[in-house]
DNA sequence: AGCTCATTTGGTGCTTTTGCCAAATATGCC
DNA sequence: GGCATATTTGGCAAAAGCACCAAATGAGCT
């Protein structure tokens, strides 16, 4: 019987710190936007409409779990995505939420 | 200029939950469990070696998100899993990780 | 009914997360 | 240098998450 200690222990924490990364609204908005494009963090933070300080910690811990890189141009600072596939989770999520709901009106209509 | 509110916001706040109930290590150990055959409760604590309420609070909270499912029989309750995509956030997750620590190496051997 | 096993629920203390403010840092321009 | 803009950092209070314990619920058995 499998048990949740040692290298598989490490292994799933490691896997929680990205999942992490990415469970809350706003950072998902912002690895939705910086699919499409790179984006300074003020433009980020006027779509978000936080105060800049908030979506500046927001996009340190996406960089922290690797899934945004930065770039320094002048006064600015540029962020993008690094791996596309981030973008997996989104839609798996949504194929959750989407079964769920579907399950929910088939128990209204039976 | 997008913005992070109304339907965008409700439906980012949607994958959020969604996202946030694989966020931990001891949730996803039991989703890559759930995902080979069902299991009931006492079985999935003693693997996790915790206690069985903690585990019972971690299913109920995976089951709300809609991933996993429980079927009571006689004494026991079984949880397997109702949607196998919930394993490409772990592969995706795992892609992250493993392209960041080949940036880290490449960055030591520079 | 009384007893036992399996599970859930409620409560408590502790840690983490989050968002705002103010202060610090960095860059370009005059 | 002095000033304005862009970003990060530190601090703080409110909220959420987590793990354990104890109590409550439920199901089968005698």
């Amino acid at each position: 019987m499998r048990k949740l200690e040692g290298q598989t222990k490490r292994r799933l924490e490691a896997q929680a710190r990205v999942i992490k990364a990415l469970a809350h609204p706003t950072r998902l908005f912002l690895v939705e936007e910086l699919c499409k494009e790179e984006r300074c963090v003020c433009e980020l933070a006027e779509m978000v409409g936080s105060d800049m300080s908030t979506v500046s910690k927001h996009l340190a811990l996406l960089r922290q779990a690797g899934i945004v890189k930065d770039d320094k141009r002048g006064k600015k600072v540029f962020y993008r995505l690094r791996m596309g596939c981030a973008l997996d989770f989104t839609s798996c999520a949504s194929a959750i939420l989407e079964e769920t709901s579907r399950r929910r009106l088939e128990a209204i209509a039976s």
